[in-house]
DNA sequence: GTCTATATGAAGATAGAC
DNA sequence: GTCTATCTTCATATAGAC
């Protein structure tokens, strides 16, 4: 275990060339450690979804923290792809965080992104460099994309960040957003959220932020 | 919103008067279970961090599942008793926001409430009543007791909640002071946040929350 | 590279003496 | 109730044939 995890963010690149075979293992894994868990999943369940021998996942991935890894790595990787299509165009301050919210929420409630939150967080202690991978590609990317939508909103005079930062301010919009739905969804996993319940929600934290930042109350 | 609130779970419950060993055996469950997780903690590690044999852990508790579950409803319980500390006294907004704060994100930030938080969350998928039970003992008591203490604030004609009510307001404090700091102890478990950064979160958190809901800004 | 078969060790749980 | 010793199962990983 202990030589797995990685100093200095120096994360083992991924083969990006897989073989198809390995891409087969790669997927099945994937599905087997999100739904079980790093110790919960074993290289049985995984061979068996895979529907490959034992000895054609050790052929491709050295052994189960490598191919952990892997899968972590290739979740963070389409996970952030989404959220580069997060859009904000000014013009309708409303408008705009109600779209910037629907299309985050979308991604950060959805149960690939939850299976992964749940795993690296439990993981983290005993492989930190999977920790700080995940937020370097997941919440710190969307962070500097919402930022980058609030530096469009500022640059139009719609809103005034009273001090604080861009990124600052978008990292109190998700987290307004994302709270007690992200907890309700991570608590109460045999209970999808209402759609209903998450636009009530987004309301509140829209219009949270306009009384807090938007230049004119409209 | 409401309706999301599972009221009453059937939680198996704890027999709270522990023989000696048996509270021996609990706690050194308790240090096991939440430092390698349910999966990756062994009935070995705990029994030998006990210092007893392996028939005690069997005869006080019937399995590993039991014994996971007797932990989760003790550390909530801890969890619970702390929050309870957290008190409101009308008068002074700003400086009671950051008490309340301050109070809220040593529980919330402290190594055992993350450590109880990263085990429910990545168990709740296979013991839904684990989460449920950490909800319920633990987030949703932090949101009733800040509501409570907002509820003060609008009799005092301190806040105006702009159609919102006092627990969702409440909410969208508690979210806005955990947020980053919350996600920065979970992905980065061998940093410790500076007590810097804490506190300028925390203004940052204060400032938009009294620009959302104060009447006059102070 | 891929398979079947297997080595090796460790896990959860129990038997039986005291 | 508590211990030592052990049963059984199942885990990761490898050997050797094709």
């Amino acid at each position: 275990m202990k030589d797995l995890i990685l100093q200095n963010d120096n994360l083992p690149r991924l083969d990006l060339n897989l073989t198809p075979k390995a891409q087969t293992v790669l997927n099945a894994a994937i599905k087997i450690f999100l739904t079980h868990g790093f110790n919960g999943a074993t290289t049985d369940m995984i061979q068996r979804s895979a529907g490959v021998s034992k000895s054609t996942v050790y052929a491709h991935f050295s052994n189960k923290e490598r191919l952990f890894l892997a899968v972590v790595q290739s979740e963070c990787a389409s996970f952030t792809k989404s959220i580069h299509s997060i859009e904000f165009t000014a013009g309708n301050l409303t408008e705009s965080l109600r779209k910037l919210a629907h299309a985050y929420l979308d991604v950060a409630l959805s149960d690939s992104a939850l299976a992964l939150y749940r795993v690296v967080i439990a993981e983290a202690p005993r492989f930190p460099a999977l920790g700080h991978m995940f937020y370097n590609t997941g919440p710190y990317v969307v962070k500097t994309i919402v930022g980058k939508s609030f530096q469009k909103a500022l640059d139009a005079n719609e809103i005034d960040l009273n001090g604080a930062d861009v990124n600052e301010v978008a990292e109190v919009f998700v987290a307004m957003l994302r709270s007690e739905l992200h907890l309700q969804r991570l608590t109460h996993p045999d209970k999808p959220l209402k759609k209903s319940v998450i636009d009530h929600w987004v309301e509140i934290a829209i219009s949270s932020f306009i009384r807090s930042y938007a230049t004119d109350n409209e």
